[in-house]
DNA sequence: TGAAAATATGAATAACTGTTCATATAATAG
DNA sequence: CTATTATATGAACAGTTATTCATATTTTCA
């Protein structure tokens, strides 16, 4: 892992994008497979009003962080008439996801 | 992954503590062998004024970072006599500095 | 005990960021 | 063309945070 300051900026730009409780929401709505589906591995793609409803934020908002997402290369878009379906980028996002969310199971232990 | 609003804020917590530049900084310094060893799977040890060098910020800057790293469950300390080492706490913290980084070398290549 | 070395702490400030509200743009259907 | 639906945008405010500076604490050693 070869280092210098562009790329701890670039990697404090990147997880700066996933500290956020409503995009980290945003993530999760569209990782898991709330249509009932078990261990998919097809593309979930929401238009901008469902993740809304179903993160329980305003659509304003969404659509606020939908774009630092998107800038954050986390989630990609696919326009189809007036909807925009949103999905997630690729792999690394998923993992990304997944360690944080282990090592915070794991610091439960401790409480 | 079961989620709720708890475990998501943990994430973000954990998360804002290695977006910063300085904090990242800290951890590649406790991360790489600059001690000229190959492919050391020891634990590297450094203590704080050692790593305010290395670094290039000054010894408050890396005490208050230290224990904003320390209270996120990113780094562990170990003190003998007056100077206090701390090193990388487990491999998640490894992880998700790896996956970081290979996200953000991806991304260059869209410019 | 007192000096020196290593680290921690607290206050203060400047810069940043998430959210809301109101409004704008874009596409479609009638 | 007009109304409607879906999404984006911009300004503004409140809350947060990284950094600096000065100082406190802790340990060792003479």
């Amino acid at each position: 892992m070869y280092t210098n300051d562009k790329i701890v900026n670039k990697m404090q730009d990147t997880l700066k994008v996933a500290a956020d409780a409503t995009r980290l929401k945003i993530l999760f709505c569209l990782l898991d497979e709330l249509s009932s589906k078990d261990n998919s591995e097809d593309l979930i793609e929401k238009c901008v009003n469902d993740i809304a409803l179903q993160v329980g934020c305003s659509q304003s908002l969404v659509s606020h962080q939908l774009k630092v997402l998107k800038d954050g290369g986390f989630v990609k878009s696919n326009k189809v008439g007036t909807k925009i379906y949103y999905s997630l980028k690729d792999e690394h996002v998923r993992q990304i996801m997944h360690i944080t969310y282990e090592h915070v199971l794991e610091g439960e232990e401790n409480d």
